[in-house]
DNA sequence: CCTCTCAGGTTGTCTGAGGAGCTGAGGTGT
DNA sequence: ACACCTCAGCTCCTCAGACAACCTGAGAGG
């Protein structure tokens, strides 16, 4: 008595599982050109909405492209590629090393492309974190951070906001970390403070090599305490 | 000329996003049940296989859930962390242009902390392109590509490599897009040829500065070209 | 009160038809 | 010899209709 396993499930979910076998297992790699809906129906006994519908849930989960005409083409021959769990194993310092080179560049785009509306946004984030200097240190990170969302925006590049933002929650331990393990707003309420005000300008004025320049120093400055409390933390 | 992500098309994927952003936005939480098939396909104005093909594609990417004779449940209300699909939906110049940004950087510090393992690699992934430099198209991106990927390995940054390989697939199908459309290898078999040796050379002598400017050139080219292809491809 | 039956609604599957788009072969003109 | 054009054949895309399998809830019967 199994109970529910009578049934091992659908045919489209039969199917799904048939063509996903043979794209994971590397039988098919990528770019590899799937057999016609009528071929697939034939072969798995099935019929043809039923093939199109396990295509479709490949597509779905990003294993397959359909293209009118031409075929259904092999793309990815893994489901997915967990980032957070990745970025959440990487060492602080590397992870802040690639943030740092992806934020300098993307303020020099800043530079070049910031419209009014970027300019106003940049402004009220540097009030925000001003305001925030005054309250706990997650606080103070969240708008450090906002700040440089804002800049990364306003590079207008959707990709890259993607990528900035997918580097956010493993950066905002780390910065937390920091600030709590260094005691940084003991000595300065507002550290850095000059030096944003500094990067907002450049942005502003779409002075480009003074916008890279900046945040580079600034996040150096950073990458050179992360690399301390690193070694303290080793020793 | 698809040449990636300007078609809108597809009254499956029109209705596939139609149902993801209810979801997505929160109108439909966990656990609502969508309406019926019917239902969907008179209010979207499609036919009943359409909207199926949609639910199936949300299915196949975890966000909902069928069960025959009860009806469709939304499980997820975000589509998991899905990069590939994300750069794969992307237009090419964004993906590019962030590839660019972060490789020359990726450039820089391989110049200044390679090892003579990497020295090896590099010089036999240059002679591998010259050698695919008679083959296919195909062929001569994926070494051009392995190159370009042994250039990020030597800078000894795991989140970098992984972030690198997080973009070949999109990468390898917009250049093969780009050399077939442009017909790059009809007029020299081997471009890029003297860039690449020159940026091997500078990561080798461990000239950052020249590695930087060399392949930020080559990779400002390839943008142009692409930028070009995307206008003729618009108009 | 419990159980059984059944009607209605839902998803699952198949088939046939026509439309739209890509590809490669073959012909044509220069 | 080369470039261009045409077109047949293939592919995926969409629709409509039909029937099967299944779940749910209301109502009859015990």
């Amino acid at each position: 008595m199994t109970l529910g396993a009578l049934r091992p499930s659908s045919l489209v979910d039969q199917a799904t599982g048939r063509l996903r076998e043979q794209i994971t297992s590397g039988e098919w790699p990528v770019g590899t050109k799937l057999p016609g809906e009528t071929t697939l129906a034939k072969t798995l006994g099935v019929g043809r909405s039923t093939v199109r519908e396990a295509v479709r849930a490949l597509a779905g989960a990003g294993l397959v492209q359909a293209r009118q005409g031409s075929g259904v083409f092999v793309v990815a021959t893994e489901p997915v590629e967990d980032w957070p769990a990745r970025l959440r194993r990487a060492a602080v310092v590397h992870v802040y090393e690639v943030r740092t080179l992806v934020e300098v560049q993307a303020a020099r785009l800043a530079a070049e492309r910031r419209t009014g509306a970027d300019v106003a946004a940049l402004h009220e984030a540097l009030a925000a974190r001003r305001a925030a200097a005054a309250g706990d240190d997650a606080a103070f990170v969240d708008a450090d951070i906002a700040l440089h969302a804002a800049v990364v925006a306003a590079a207008h590049n959707p990709v890259l906001t993607d990528l900035f933002a997918e580097f956010v929650p493993a950066l905002r331990q780390g910065l937390i970390d920091l600030v709590d393990l260094l005691g940084l707003r003991h000595h300065d309420g507002n550290p850095g403070d000059d030096s944003h005000a500094a990067l907002v300008e450049a942005v502003e004025k779409g002075d480009a090599e003074a916008a890279c320049r900046t945040l580079q120093d600034e996040l150096d400055h950073t990458l050179a305490l992360l690399r301390e409390a690193a070694q303290g933390a080793g020793a």
